[in-house]
DNA sequence: TATGAATGAGTCTTCATTCAT
DNA sequence: TATGAATGAAGACTCATTCAT
């Protein structure tokens, strides 16, 4: 076990590196087929070859970029939630109404779930209790922290309802996620308008 | 394999019950250690030989009561779903508006939450598609009707919002289960005002 | 295991025997189902609860009668032979010709597979070496001894061409089985045509 | 499963093979340790993890060569039963008289059973029908047809006795079988004369 | 560096045997 | 005496991981 976030593994040094990304990719690779398989079929229903034989790797090659199987789950798992974090982040207008911050916080999230659907699904249709190490379960807490954040804010500004902001925030990302799930089972593309009428009323939820 | 329902597999008549129901007790045994260890770690996380050893029976002793894991696991989820309809369904107001029904709804499910935390999170916080069978699926259909039954029908009394009903299940459903595993992961106890402001939250989503 | 015979076993001392042999008739019952289910599939093929379901007996009665499945297919083993063995020998005509008594020979030998098919496909169509003891096999070397006898007899009486005894036995042996197996495998009842068409080739083979 | 003969498996390709063969080295071990344990103590006496030690390599590796125990099995007697086929076919006499055909028969067959004891062992002294799948047994039905075709013809130029085909063939297969056993049982090893003695007693059964 | 053949620990499941009733 | 529920050792098979090439 590496003492520092062993499952970060930056590839081998890759001395001659740039040109095609040689290295990079074989990681990269690696990371889609997983997280597609981990999708369609679970961790623990999904084989370390099958991983490496959709990368278009050596099964033994996965064992250079991730110690594990878990190590490989979690970097995953980590990837994904930066990644909606950063999403959430960008420019965020920090100044405007709450109604406003809202609407912006659910257009992003509705727009990493279209565009990323796999990662959103992994990230959020799972439990991974079992499996995640305490960095991952760190990163997903920041990533709460940031609704948090709003939530405590916009409840001092009297634009959100009084109740524990846990709370909140289990609503308003619980109804997120039922609307992603019920388009998944159901099969429905999500328009912008289901988008927008979802928005509003998750927003009636938690507005004071 | 049995031709009726194989997974119900009564235990072997036992003419001479009575006390201590020395023979059910085993597979209630069973089901408890298993539903524990499902919501744990998970169906695939969870060995047989584990659930046997929580439920200090022999390994093969589960095979005489279920014809396989698949079918233990099948058998807990129609179990825990059928008691949930059953509680959601005795007495309900049928002919109340849809702010007493819904309120009902919500305070039974709430206290089937509180009361069997284990069997709500392994219903609803875990993903089964992989594993469950035809009955089992046949099953949560039912469930989810009756909620959308209660939708449309209060859809056409104008009060609740116009949506499509699958996805207001989404939102109610998800904002339920956000509330639910928020307090599992903040090990927080929900009191009746909890529950008070989560329904007030919910249906001021869907309300028109 | 008991000193003397372990797998002879005589049921229990029955203090009330007769009226209706309430008892032999159980480790017949026993013999017989587990006869019928190691010619269908085979020793290990066959598990002990299902020849106890067939016999109409619980598991454990077999055990009340046989000290391991090992030693009830040892009995059923030595029980067919002794049979075979004893119908061969009554009233043997032992000062006719060779011919006239090779005719009998392999008249009683397919006057036995005819009215006891399973005992005789046990016995010769199966390979039993890796689970028969040394009372079964010594009992087996009984038998053969009987037709080597013969064999010797009749060699000396220069009936039969000079050859290795066992080599004989083998070829006439052989060809009983052969037949009897051809038999079974293009599903045709032997008539006593075929029987004695086969016997003559039989004779011809080791005639001097 | 693989769709063309799933038992056939080669192994991975081995572009760099030479030398010592490394590869095939190991499928062929595997079945070599196979056949001398199926034909000690039959196929369901035999556990996979014996094969596996016999024959120096991991259990699990077995599943890289063969698909299962029931098609390492087919596989094994495909392959005795095809040696045995080409030994008997390779530059046959077939303009012969009966008498001499049947002498290369026998003698092939003698020399097959020499050489390759247990392979003969296990295709005739042990029963398959069980485990056999449709392709082995059609294997086998071309090795009866060979002999059948040899008994037919040489019944219509009036050299062989006029009886079932499928009678004589159990009567002559029986003998040669019959042979093999009593020199396994007896410890001997047939000599070439032990070999034209038999020979010569089987064709008294048949000729006409 | 990348590979994939090999491995053996661990999985689900069966079944001979025991023993409380 | 007879039973059959219970057991746990053993079987077939899978798969995360290693290591020789």
């Amino acid at each position: 076990m590496n003492i520092h976030s062993s499952t970060q593994m930056t590839p081998p040094p890759a001395t001659a590196r740039a040109r095609t990304a040689p290295v990079a990719d074989k990681r990269e690779a690696i990371m889609t087929a997983a997280l597609e398989l981990f999708v369609e079929r679970g961790f623990f229903g999904t084989a370390v070859p099958e991983v490496a034989e959709r990368a278009h790797v050596g099964a033994g090659t996965i064992y250079r970029y991730f110690e594990s199987k878990e190590a490989l789950v979690n970097a995953l798992y980590r990837d994904q939630k930066m990644k909606m974090i950063s999403a959430l982040l960008t420019d965020f207008p920090a100044s405007a109404l709450a109604r406003e911050q809202f609407a912006t916080i659910w257009g992003r999230m509705a727009r990493f779930a279209d565009e990323n659907p796999n990662g959103f699904a992994f990230c959020e249709l799972h439990h991974h209790a079992s499996y995640l190490d305490a960095e991952s379960l760190a990163v997903e807490q920041r990533s709460t922290d940031l609704i948090i954040n709003f939530i405590e804010h916009s409840q001092r500004r009297g634009e959100i309802r009084k109740a524990p902001p846990y709370m909140l925030i289990g609503i308003v990302m619980g109804a997120f996620i039922g609307v992603v799930r019920w388009a998944r089972e159901q099969n429905i593309q999500m328009t912008p308008e289901h988008w927008a009428l979802a928005q509003q009323c998750a927003w009636e939820a938690i507005r004071s």
